[in-house]
DNA sequence: TGTACATCAGTGAACGCGCGTTCACTGATGTAC
DNA sequence: TGTACATCAGTGAACGCGCGTTCACTGATGTAC
């Protein structure tokens, strides 16, 4: 069938457009560095998606839902407390701060929200949302809420400050600091 | 004096340059904007700047100098616990949130950084390293220099996270659940 | 005090380049007879 | 089974544009006599 070796292709750009995303954002890579990433030339790239936005929208969603895809199968049942812990402490580790490949794309693309369409916003508010719900267990204590809401700054921001400084012992400090923050 | 008036117009692109670096970080603006802000036309640019790297680097050192002393200025005497707190309650509001205008850099310029020439990373380690200081008011207690840098990361985070979802309920909601993990 | 000249901060047009996007074309694959 | 044709995913060159940077020029200001 022609149209599914096409969807498979269509796959494959979109990988290559998250796998860039993660550490670089959405405005850096270029369409011709996110084909070249997925083995094809620039100018098929159109037959697949109407503009760089549409892909980035569509590759913004995926990375999201993959990344909570990733924290849902990762996360072994307990209260949420235990959970929450265990999340950050892989989250503000050094190798989630020096790896690419499956990284949290949250700090390479906050930034740019505000300067992009409305449709970004959109699809990380709906995550976000998701997000925090995933990490209270359902619960709709307000006081567990908060408590999720502020760890996720405390990760965010903690893993944003240190993959600014790279791998240094700063950088490292910053980490346990904000690890030895999670409730 | 004629070097007088070139210096106070190289100020002014620097003003100008600091300005649009709050929001949309150093990648973002143009020269030519800058300038145009500035009240001048592109060409000048180069009789004062040696390139808009170097341009962005003295913008990026001077932002980061400029609100450190905003912190000093407005954080009143107190036990380091009573000055985040007081520090976190300005840095985490709405008002920060929407302004420009002397908002902190931190949100805007972080995700750029591990993608820019390493002078950029070494003004930030800079600054971050005094400011960590300026947290702890000097004091070399462990435990407190461990509060002051999860607080400057639950600070960070927070905003970033504000920023990006803009002036909606959601975002309050965030920062008013980092602001209560201040310790 | 007035005139001629030197200085130089800032102008505006031009450059080469990489970007997002378009489009005529290719060549492998599927279909009709 | 073999041949002729249609389809269409992907190619590669070209486009217009905005970018960072360069440079010949301008015109206001300061200096010399």
């Amino acid at each position: 069938m022609r149209t599914a070796q096409k969807q498979q292709t269509r796959q494959r750009i979109l990988k290559s457009a998250t796998h860039a995303l993660r550490t670089r954002g959405m405005g850096a890579p270029s369409v011709g560095e996110v084909m070249g990433d997925a083995g094809l030339t620039v100018g098929g790239f159109y037959a697949h998606f109407d503009s760089k936005d549409a892909l980035m929208l569509e590759a913004l969603e995926q990375v999201l839902a993959e990344r909570r895809g990733y924290w849902e199968a990762h996360i072994p049942p307990g209260t949420s407390e235990e959970r929450r812990k265990l999340a950050a402490r892989g989250y503000l580790s050094r190798k989630h701060r020096d790896m690419a490949e499956t990284c949290c794309p949250l700090p390479a693309i906050l930034a740019e929200i505000p300067n992009l369409d409305d449709g970004f916003r959109a699809v990380l508010e709906r995550h976000l949302q998701a997000l925090a719900r995933q990490m209270t267990g359902g619960s709709h204590d307000a006081e567990e809420r908060r408590t999720a809401l502020a760890d996720l700054a405390t990760m965010v921001g903690g893993l944003t400050l240190a993959r600014a400084l790279g791998p240094t012992a700063f950088s490292d400090e910053i980490l346990s600091a904000a690890k030895s923050a999670i409730r």
